[in-house]
Formats: C-alpha cells, sequence, structure tokens
DNA sequence: AACCAGGACGTGA
DNA sequence: TCACGTCATGGT
C-alpha cells in the first residue's frame, strides 16, 4: 500500500516537521507562563534528552486523554511550579494538590489515580524502557497513551492511532468506521519502516491534518487529500 | 448554550 | 465482543 507512504509525503509537504511532543520545560520556554504552547520543537529529534523531559511527556500523554493540549498545558505547568514535575516529587505530593494542579484537564480524580499508579511503575524501571504490555496493565494506560509513551518518551518506532487517524483513513475508504486499533496500526507499521522520526512525524501530521479539516462540523469530504488519493472521488463529489 | 477535545474503564447484554 | 454510560474542565 504505497498510498500511506504518499500520504505521508503529502502531509509533511503541506505542514512541514510538527515538534511533537511538546514539552514545558525546553530551552526557552517559560514554565511558569501557562497557555503558552511554545513547547512544539519542530526539526529536533533529540529530545527528550533529560529524565524530567522523558517523565513529562508521560505524563502529558495521560493528562491529555480526551483533552485539549492548552489545558494539558496548563496542568503540567502547575505541576512544574509546584517542582513536581519528577516522579519522586510528584509521589510526595499530596492527593489534594496533585487534584488542584491537574483540574484544568478534567477527569481529575480518575488522572491522579492514573497519574499516581503510572509514577509508582515508573520509579520501579530504573532508566529501563519499559514493554507495550507493561505499559498497557497499567490501569489507566490504554493502547494509544502506551503507543505514544514508547514512542514520544521512549522512542521506540511504534504507531499511534487516535481518533482523528480513524476519522481521516476511514473517510479515505483505507479502513471500516470501527476498525480496531491494532488493526490500523498494523496497517501502518505494515507500510512503513520502523523509522522514529517518520511515526512521530506522521502522528502528529495526522492530528494537525485533522484540527484543520476534520472538525465534527466540518465536511469531510472537503478533505484536500480526498481529491488527492481517492481515485473515485470524482464519483463521489456531485 | 450545546458541543467537543491528541481516551480509558466498567457494566450489562 | 459490542454498545453505552461515566468521568469533568475550558474553549468555541
Amino acid at each position: 500500500m504505497q498510498i500511506i507512504q504518499q500520504i505521508y509525503k503529502a502531509l509533511y509537504k503541506e505542514y512541514g516537521p510538527q515538534g511533537w511532543w511538546p514539552l514545558i520545560d525546553y530551552k526557552g520556554n517559560n514554565p511558569t507562563k501557562t497557555g503558552s504552547i511554545k513547547g512544539y520543537h519542530p526539526g529536533d529529534y533529540n529530545l527528550p534528552e533529560t529524565q524530567n523531559q522523558r517523565f513529562e511527556i508521560c505524563i502529558g500523554s495521560i493528562l491529555t486523554q480526551n483533552t485539549g493540549w492548552v489545558n494539558t498545558e496548563r496542568a503540567l505547568t502547575n505541576l512544574k511550579k509546584l517542582h513536581s514535575l519528577a516522579p519522586t516529587p510528584l509521589m510526595i505530593l499530596q492527593d489534594d494538590e496533585l487534584k488542584l494542579a491537574i483540574k484544568p484537564t478534567g477527569y481529575f480524580n480518575q488522572k491522579a489515580k492514573k497519574i499516581r499508579g503510572f509514577t509508582e511503575f515508573y520509579i520501579t524501571l530504573n532508566d529501563r524502557t519499559p514493554t507495550r504490555e507493561e505499559l498497557l496493565s497499567i490501569w489507566g494506560i490504554g493502547k494509544e497513551t502506551a503507543d505514544s509513551i514508547l514512542l514520544y518518551a521512549f522512542k521506540i518506532p511504534t504507531f499511534v492511532i487516535d481518533a482523528y487517524t480513524r476519522r481521516i483513513f476511514s473517510n479515505l475508504g483505507l479502513i471500516e468506521k470501527n476498525a480496531e486499533y491494532d488493526k490500523i496500526k498494523s496497517l501502518f507499521e505494515n507500510n512503513l519502516k520502523p523509522n522514529l522520526i517518520v511515526y512521530q512525524e506522521y502522528h502528529a501530521l495526522i492530528v494537525e491534518h485533522a484540527k484543520r479539516h476534520y472538525s465534527k462540523k466540518t465536511e469531510h469530504i472537503l478533505c484536500p487529500l480526498y481529491q488527492k488519493f481517492v481515485k473515485w472521488a470524482n464519483f463521489l463529489i456531485i
């Protein structure tokens, strides 16, 4: 399926490098300023370069579950101000303080529990890279979160699937609407070399493309990829 | 003023 | 396995 590669090239050509995963704790950033959205680092593939950055990506991937990034950034910034965006300090933090800090992301009761459970496991890792199965065994870590952690925090070329991916590629007719996560994942991994940069960029590009063309109220048929890659598009577009 | 966001889990069929 | 319901804040 050459088309999986062609779509990647088209997206990259259109939007360029996305600089994922964004970090509030990054050179030049001011972690005390909320809502800045300046953590993207296009073209810099050497991140994370510190343990704190790696941990920040993990916690961010949990906090951003079904939540906009602006709110996630607020929560991360709150934790940073409390000097608690690191494993041991976070475990010492009181429950009410933790919940207050992450409140902007919603689901703060569940997410506090998820973060604690993950951090407890993270500490036992001692710098080792976790397996996908280990991550999935933690309460609150599902497939997308596990893959995000592996791809962006631990630099393992494993493809991340999200709701946007499902929307775009089912619209293009390349998968079924309700296709299983692992089935969609295989579609990408079977048609791409396991290249870390490509995997990181592709997922980020999908999110960017979906934000522009796949908001639930927009007409998906107007998606530029549609015209370009679906051979029977002319038949469908009246 | 509904509707949705870079999901995951629990439950009953 | 499948189809819902629940969790919760902030932006548009």
